[in-house]
DNA sequence: CATCAATTATGACTGTAGTCATTCTTAGTC
DNA sequence: GACTAAGAATGACTACAGTCATAATTGATG
């Protein structure tokens, strides 16, 4: 039972982890998140409050396993947007709107996890950061090959511009109580405006 | 004595709220500003815990009184350069990156603020950042009437965009432990290409 | 000066995240 | 089954921000 079968305690283990993501989750859609506390969350996953604290060392740390879902999807449908060829700066960006959907769909969770970004509680060593950086940044690289955006600029600059203005866009949305207007179309006109320049257009090119 | 003469109570109260802000500021600087408890600067200042909490409702409030002084330094600026006519656009933009000039001054306590602020916990109806946005807004509406900047977008909307790449720009060069750019600079290099644009340029317009 | 109402100061108390020495459980070995 | 060492669970404990009922101080008034 050593070797290739996974022993009872490495599946106890498992057990208890996703128990507390569970149970977390549960308590932060009916409540909050800062409402619930790691208190709460011991209590109702049944375990010692030094238990939860071996598996997760901050209350915050349970966000990074939402994180990966997500970041994991979003590899997913680059990968398939550019199976079908080179992509336009157009479908990058819509591409790349439509994972703020995730936002919309669950806003009190959205709200958290778009605040512990903004207070860089995410380790950017953080696998997941890494990874949506990578995202970012590989296409940013492509669209500059592909003369879709300029060349003459470090990529990573243009990457975390765009990147400001992205999440910016996303934390002034959740922070509105009602939103009057759709996140993806707000995304949409400002990383347009971002990309076209903010200078007055020369009276030559009507756009 | 009760009426144009302050009286000791009125003196009194100023005073204590004037040391607990200077030692404040003194322990920030020394131990920095995490490592600075309510407890350590009650106990400098002599107060209780709770006096403390009368003055300042959150141990955050206190940078609010730096913000100040900042925002008044920044209209006065911003009034003296209006007065030699209006503004081009790399005018404007020069002055604000002076403005960025209090981070590189104390990087601890601009670590602090720049978070705070990017964590919302500066109260937006709060004098200091009403103060601070409607100087922005007020260059950016004159900068398009001079069409120095597209007038057919929303004064808000570009302002909200240039702010984005503003405060990120201070807050990543904050975070680089040993930064090996001036601050202004990048400033100077971000600002520019969101107003030129992200996009490629036009072959005809060698800039 | 004595009294009173209003203001300000106080510190014990609460709620929360996070720590750590100790106890309990398990897999492997005889 | 009995023993052992490594791993996991435990909950009392700490550190910190923030609250609140109570006490002390102050200025005004008779």
């Amino acid at each position: 039972m050593t070797e290739l079968e996974v022993s009872r305690r490495e599946r106890k283990k498992e057990e208890t982890k996703e128990r507390i993501l569970r149970v977390s989750f549960e308590l932060f859609r009916k409540h909050g998140v800062e409402a619930t506390t790691v208190d709460h969350i011991c209590e109702a996953a049944d375990v010692a409050k030094g238990t939860f604290f071996n598996y997760f060392p901050h209350k915050e740390e349970l966000f990074g396993y939402l994180g990966e879902v997500w970041v994991d999807e979003a590899e997913r449908r680059v990968a398939e947007a550019l199976e079908h060829g080179p992509p336009t700066w157009a479908q990058a960006r819509d591409t790349f709107i439509e994972f703020a959907g995730y936002y919309e769909e669950d806003r009190n969770l959205g709200k958290y996890m778009a605040q512990e970004w903004s207070r860089g509680r995410f380790d950017p060593a953080d696998e997941v950061c890494r990874r949506w950086d990578e995202l970012g940044k590989r296409v940013i690289v492509l669209l500059q090959s592909r003369g879709e955006l300029r060349a003459d600029v470090d990529p990573a600059l243009i990457h975390r511009i765009l990147g400001d203005v992205y999440h910016d866009t996303i934390v002034m949305w959740l922070e509105s109580p009602e939103p009057p207007f759709s996140l993806q179309d707000e995304l949409r006109r400002r990383l347009t405006l971002v990309v076209e320049g903010l200078a007055r257009r020369k009276p030559k090119e009507g756009r």
